[in-house]
DNA sequence: GCTAAATGTTGAT
DNA sequence: TCAACCTTTAGCT
């Protein structure tokens, strides 16, 4: 679930259902001590920076959310189910309640704090003020594949596993290729597929990376299995040549690729 | 019922 | 490079 159009797709939602509003703020599970203090307190805003999702409250409080591999973030309308008793942070009003599950962070943090992290982030592709050159600083001048550049939070942020596989797979790189024999203007490619993959990201609330033609039923909802390119079809016959796709261990994640297109 | 795997990050060796 | 952390689910038995 959690690559960069989720956490923007949530704070959108949640801008729209709970920003100005009081905010009902518990922790179920017992592991969020700053619940008690921000309990009733008014939701301020949202705000998504790569796979990081903030909530702001008044005198420069936030909460940190950044879900990790498992974490989940599910809305419902009310009445409010009781929570299983992992729900380490539940957020309530009267027509909505949040409950958010097997987070790698959930915090309170301040303005310095909040500065910190935006500072170690590289440009998010899906925030209007981002910039390509400030990625294209780092990849120019890495040795690192572009593979494992494009998921350095700190050269790019809200790419992950899925997103990086599939939008080399669409430019036809080899994943191995160091960053700084990538040429400038593959780079501005890459980021203008990836803002337009990770937009439509947002608007499906999922990952959809294959043209239509590619598909193998063209017409209606996209079968999950149809989705992607390469990502998760270890083995199976590449969408356009056929060839099994591969998948190699980069950096403890699984990397899937097609050996014929992507070269 | 058990095990492994999953769209991730951090901090220690 | 490796382990730790957080939880659910699919695929076995």
């Amino acid at each position: 679930m959690p690559e960069g159009h989720t956490i923007h797709r949530l704070a959108r939602d949640h801008r729209m259902w709970f920003a100005g509003r009081r905010v009902v703020v518990t922790s179920p599970q017992g592991r969020f001590d700053a619940a008690p203090g921000l309990d009733g307190s008014r939701l301020e805003d949202t705000e998504a920076f790569g796979k990081h999702l903030l909530y702001r409250f008044s005198r420069g409080r936030w909460i940190h959310i950044h879900l990790g591999l498992f974490g989940r973030l599910t809305t419902s309308a009310t009445p409010k189910a009781p929570p299983r008793d992992t729900v380490r942070l539940r957020l309530a009003n009267r027509d909505w309640y949040a409950d958010l599950v097997g987070p790698t962070r959930c915090a309170l943090i301040d303005a310095a704090d909040r500065a910190e992290l935006l500072a170690r982030l590289g440009p998010d592709p899906l925030r209007a003020e981002s910039r390509p050159s400030a990625a294209w600083a780092r990849i120019s001048h890495s040795d690192q594949p572009i593979a494992a550049l494009l998921m350095d939070q700190r050269v790019l942020a809200g790419v992950g596993n899925v997103y990086r596989a599939e939008l080399l797979y669409r430019s036809g790189l080899d994943p191995h290729l160091p960053g700084r024999e990538l040429r400038e203007e593959q780079w501005l490619e890459l980021w203008e597929d990836l803002r337009r993959l990770m937009r439509a990201g947002v608007r499906a609330n999922r990952i959809v990376t294959t043209r239509r033609n590619d598909r193998e039923r063209v017409t209606g909802r996209v079968r999950s299995e149809d989705a992607t390119y390469v990502y998760g079809r270890a083995d199976e016959p590449c969408r356009v040549c056929g060839t099994l796709v591969r998948v190699t261990d980069l950096m403890d994640r699984r990397l899937y690729w097609c050996p014929t297109c992507q070269n």
